[in-house]
DNA sequence: GTATATGCAAACCGTTTGCATGGCT
DNA sequence: AGCCATGCAAACGGTTTGCATATAC
């Protein structure tokens, strides 16, 4: 009788039907290992793999960012328009962004509420709603 | 008896102790000059600047935004990863962003209520809240 | 005259891509 | 076997910078 045990990553991975090679399996396990919410830059989820001592590029490292993203598994978030962050929280929800150091973390979306937003002008529709809470350090 | 005129244009650079050289009030009137609210990119402001004739680098249009944003002129929003984008209104409103064309547009302040607000993590305080609204055509 | 702004081209940095190699099914 | 993923290095695009020249005050 063939063994069934699928561990958190690799039922993640075949959710969104990608292949479980090397590279993502370690990537997948840095991002949603331990089940927590994490917000990684390409670099420093390089930096993490490298540190754990991993072997994976850069590229790949970008390539399976964008294919966890395509596949739904992600999302990106535009805060800093110097480099992209990744979410592997995919639920609508506001972000705090700390300025002093670059960082961004998930604000509790049952704390936001918004009363009323503007109307979409003719012909367009909203696709979304990004909230970015910028913080300086006290 | 001098004459004592002083335009918008080169009131707002006056206002910001900055030299209304040449390339300045080139780029200030089109951006100013005519009292409206613009949301361009340096690329879309030197092309604006060329197309009007006027010879202006480049480099002057990257570094000349900065001095507006850096004197309080205007106000750098970050909506796209790839580019940045620069608004002559700098009273905290929210954005429409344009997904079919990259487009940046105001939306009505009023019409966004913000019920609650999450409450800065310990030690932070907020600068800012940014809300963009992205919009697809229908 | 002196401080500052400009132009140019080269440097920069995050990201993407082409192509040859290697691995999964 | 066949398709897809990976690695590398080169290309890319937006932005910044160093330095010589020009301009505002």
């Amino acid at each position: 009788m063939t063994e069934m045990v699928t561990d958190h990553t690799t039922q993640w991975l075949a959710s969104a039907d990608l292949r479980p090679t090397r590279q993502r399996m370690t990537l997948a396990t840095l991002l949603v290992g331990d089940g927590k919410n994490r917000h990684v830059t390409a670099e420093s989820l390089y930096d993490a793999a490298s540190k754990a001592g991993e072997k994976v590029s850069l590229a790949t490292v970008y390539n399976t960012l964008k294919a966890f993203c395509d596949a739904g598994l992600m999302r990106e978030i535009t805060v800093d328009g110097s480099k992209s962050y990744f979410d592997t929280n995919i639920s609508d929800h506001p972000h705090f962004f700390w300025e002093d150091d670059h960082t961004l973390t998930d604000a509790a979306s049952e704390q936001l509420e918004i009363a009323r937003l503007p109307d979409a002008p003719e012909g367009a529709e909203i696709a979304s709603v990004d909230v970015v809470i910028r913080l300086r350090r006290t």
